[in-house]
DNA sequence: GCCTAATAGAAAATAATTGTCAATAGAAAA
DNA sequence: TTTTCTATTGACAATTATTTTCTATTAGGC
């Protein structure tokens, strides 16, 4: 998973550095991750990592496209490793937020047709309760 | 319509001052501003305006509910007058907000049965071009 | 009109993000 | 390998964005 982390930036034309290497890892396993939280992670393992570089390297990062920024209401935005296109659930009681996919093709040709717009791109977030906190509530 | 702005901030239990007025005025004006751009509109009518009164209005009235934050991808967030609930499209050209009604209540279904969550709101942004800017290029 | 709490504005304080620069470390070439 | 060259890092300064503080003023109720 090493050189997994290793060839992906490769792949997106990223010099290969530890610094990217354990953003990269965090944002395997953490999924939706915001600049703080980013930099507190990485530092666990990482102490020496500057905030700066955090940040230079988010730019970097979606200048190439390999990670997109997410903005969530009322919360700081997150980042997360571009993949398929999805929408994205946030949960009002936790905070937790998940990816969902939706077949969103029929509301992109409704949105077209009132609108006249040449629909290239979404940007889908639902907030609710998610089903722990449901249980614990009620 | 001046008595018209009077009565809306009162609905909302704000206390009205000239200053709100004129954040209000705007607001139905143009509909869709970021800070700068509203701090800018004002001054010209209202030039002792200062910054950090449009910020505490701004929250003051996110609070009561009055107006919203819109967040859209690459750009500063924009406020707008509480309305009913719409999403919104922006040309990716000319930077462009619109609103726009979608029934979104099959896609909330779908989004409640992949995830288990209970959906109370969303915010459906939608990027692409504008009819204007689509026959201006080609 | 008088009273009181809320609001405005100026300025300082804090938070968030970006830029500068010397030292270092990838990675490609020799 | 060793050399070379450029991109990246981290410390820190500089900007930019937002919030707070404080005092004077004002809206709205009595
Ligand atoms: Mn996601
Ligand atoms: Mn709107
Ligand atoms: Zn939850
Ligand atoms: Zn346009």
């Amino acid at each position: 998973m090493d050189t997994n982390v290793t060839q992906l930036l490769k792949t997106y034309e990223l010099k290969v550095t530890p610094q990217r290497m354990c953003i990269v890892e965090e944002l395997m396993k953490n999924g939706h991750l915001s600049i703080d939280e980013l930099y507190e992670k990485i530092r666990e393992r990482f102490p020496s990592l500057s905030l700066a570089t955090v940040y230079k390297n988010i730019h970097a990062m979606m200048d190439k496209n390999f990670i997109k920024e997410v903005k969530i209401p009322n919360v700081k935005s997150k980042f997360e490793l571009t993949k398929n296109d999805h929408a994205h659930i946030i949960c009002e009681k936790c905070g937790k937020v998940e990816d969902v996919d939706v077949n969103s093709l029929s509301i992109i040709k409704e949105v077209e047709e009132k609108s006249s717009y040449k629909i290239d791109h979404t940007d889908l977030i639902f907030s609710g309760i998610c089903p722990e906190c449901l249980t614990k509530e009620s």
